[in-house]
DNA sequence: CTATCTTTTGAGAGTTACTCTCATTTGAGA
DNA sequence: TCTCAAATGAGAGTAACTCTCAAAAGATAG
């Protein structure tokens, strides 16, 4: 086990990975790995607010979460993945797949992204500003947001793919995945860029709307 | 003067940039840092074709190149800006400002990327190959790719912008910008994917035919 | 050609994110 | 209680940067 994330399914999962998580008795080990993870997180995007992403080190965040500097890296890869990394993918995933499969795709992800959104707002609206807030702000966490491996437009392409049934995308489908995550990007940093004040799900359904348009007014 | 790009522009630039370094009369000093500029580039993809770019340190670079590393950082502020950064910008810029301001601005891209790579591929193929390879196979590279300045997406945004004469670019523009510049990266990845050997024209046609289709067939 | 001024360079020390290895601790299960 | 596997910490190592300062080299005026 590599990362030794909590998310591992365990032998017996259920069919979704969601259901499963919020049902599993977790051990006592798994609770602690699950604490330990959320006390790191909790104090970085402490301090990371009160005095800003670059000038903490991680070695000061391990400190303030009582870990060694090498359990930090055991639990997020990167620094930049306290940020980036999320645990909305199986849902996300799943919310897209559960729409019919002979909807258009960009009317699947509005509706979907809508979804998700919705519940982020409610049960971790803080954490979720915060995040983006960082994302907005800080350039190194921008570029990591596009890395390849778990970034959106993964995501995304999986679920297009899949739909039609099969192996390889076709070209189309990058292009699409590609598309749609970069502005569904741009509608949660202008989110958290005008302070969480605006609506977004305003913001989604103006940028599907666009992204649907064909860029007719522009 | 920070990083001491020979792009800089002398105090009587002409109102073409592209043009101003072609005639520009270099000194003995700004031939030398071209030419510096220059070997750290050749001597750097060299080694990366050689050993790959993860392990090619810039140390090494820097020896191969007979310059300190502190020079390095002097002419190349990252090693990944050894692949990303290019000089097209300006010339884009102009071939974009170029087009019909009432042109539907997905089609001016269409035609002002044509053209560029058109040229690009006549005069730096090997070099344009070479980098997009990179871009493809290393995911720090992709990654960087989106840095937010100088980005493809800043460039349409700045376009954009002032094609429609206002002082800060409105959300549609900041979308429409971050999906044509997904899309097209998208492109030029793909060509590289293949091997250079695909109709990068086609490619391109493809792609933006998709992105004013709305998506529809997806 | 020389003296002066400015730009460019190299040397070296320091920081920090990460990697790897190995010994120790701690929870799980019989 | 004993045994095994998983989790942790300590410590050494690497490499990409950053900063400072003195030396070298091109530009310029006399």
């Amino acid at each position: 086990m590599t990362p030794q994330q909590p998310t591992a399914a365990p032998p017996d999962a259920p069919t979704n990975p969601v259901q499963a998580m919020l049902e599993a008795p977790l051990s006592l080990r798994e609770r602690k790995k699950l604490k330990t993870r959320q006390t790191i997180r909790r104090e970085a995007y402490r301090m990371f607010t009160e005095q800003g992403y670059d000038s903490t080190t991680v070695e000061q965040i391990a400190a303030a979460a009582e870990v060694s500097p090498s359990t930090f890296f055991r639990y997020f890869a990167t620094k930049e993945d306290l940020v980036l990394s999320d645990e909305y993918d199986p849902a996300m995933i799943a919310a897209l797949l559960a729409r019919p499969a002979d909807e258009p795709f960009l009317e699947s992800c509005r509706a979907a992204m809508a979804d998700l959104i919705h519940q982020l707002l409610r049960h971790d609206r803080e954490e979720l500003f915060t995040r983006m807030r960082l994302i907005t702000e800080v350039p190194a966490l921008r570029a990591a947001l596009y890395r390849s491996s778990s970034s959106p437009q993964e995501l995304f392409l999986t679920v297009l793919t899949r739909r039609a049934g099969v192996e390889e995308p076709t070209y189309e489908m990058r292009v699409t995945a590609a598309a749609i995550a970069a502005a569904t990007a741009e509608a949660l940093l202008q989110w958290a860029a005008d302070g969480g004040r605006e609506d977004i799900a305003g913001l989604v359904d103006r940028t599907f709307a666009l992204l649907g348009s064909g860029f007719a007014g522009v």
